[in-house]
DNA sequence: CGTTGCATGTAAGGTGTTACATGATTAC
DNA sequence: GTAATCATGTAACACCTTACATGCAACG
């Protein structure tokens, strides 16, 4: 995240997180970000200074990349290997344990993934609005476009479950 | 995945979890899935007995849900909240962090991903083809089936991201 | 006669989380 | 006044992986 050059601290590099990288990666928690910073900078590859608490708020640490730190992230984003998507869909495990429920809890649980995968998209719309002009942003606006996509694909996908399911659970509606 | 019935070794289950919860959730390492086993027995959730190596193969040791079992996992599969989906999309970081890259290789990556998506979508499809008929199996065959959608969907995804490309990285075609 | 599949397990390590602790400022 | 936001960090632990060890049977 910090590629982009600009001098963050771990609350910012939170903040960013869950309103970018969140949408298809995960985004860390505080007390892994302040962890990774310190090893950045022990290897070299981020510097950091105190900002002194001028005006509000108390002092805060921020970070910056160093050239040892852009050539090593430059090379792998180049050379490591991709792995592909991880996907944990807690959702559908408990649509596959099916028989273990009654028909109505299983379109609530439908319903409620539908209701997530359209609050997403939303969300993603909005960042994806307010993302920031110029030449390397692009890309991280480019990938909100993925995710507004991506969870309105989810919503669909929801759906067709829904319109699936009475099939299956043997309880169409009978006059 | 004992919830089925079925009596299985650590072996099956590896195979069955590849086949089938590894495209929504993850699929678990042998290690982890014999040492779980273990745990299972010892808490009064699943027995084993050893089936001796009648005619090829050696001896293993096959495991069957208890009634206990059965009442914990029908419990959690009622009432434990219903996480959201956790997503960890290696190539979308790698697009995000574009900047870093040159778009050769960003269109080499989207297109990996959209094979990779193609090859899980005709694996699913595939699956949802070979599912086992009854009552209880229908599902597994459902969210098979929303696999098979949903990798047509990143498919789809990957190509729209291909189709966008241009613009973002400032290499249309001139003449 | 080498590879693949069946079959099980241990040990070490990596990665990430939650709970907790601290404390100031701002908004309702 | 009390909740939320900014801000950082430690300690404990949960979870899951890889590497390694073992060994037989079937296939080509």
């Amino acid at each position: 995240m910090l590629s982009f050059g600009e001098e963050l601290s771990g609350y910012d590099l939170k903040k960013w997180s869950d309103a970018s990288l969140g949408f298809f990666y995960w985004s860390p928690s505080f007390s892994q970000i302040y962890g990774e910073l310190k090893r950045l900078e022990a290897a070299g590859y981020a510097s950091s200074r105190l900002v002194a608490p001028e005006a509000g708020s108390r002092d805060k640490r921020v970070y910056r990349i160093t050239e040892s730190g852009t050539a090593a992230v430059r090379a792998w984003a180049r050379e490591a290997p991709v792995d592909p998507p991880v996907l944990k869909h807690g959702p559908m495990l408990r649509l596959w344990l099916g028989h273990l429920l009654d028909p109505p809890r299983l379109r609530e649980l439908l319903d409620g993934q539908r209701e997530y995968a359209e609050g997403m998209r939303v969300r993603a719309a909005a960042d994806a609005e307010a993302a920031r002009a110029g030449e390397q942003w692009a890309y991280p606006a480019l990938t909100l476009r993925w995710a507004e996509r991506y969870y309105a694909a989810q919503r669909d996908l929801a759906e067709s479950m829904l319109a699936d399911l009475p099939e299956a659970a043997g309880d169409e509606p009978r006059h």
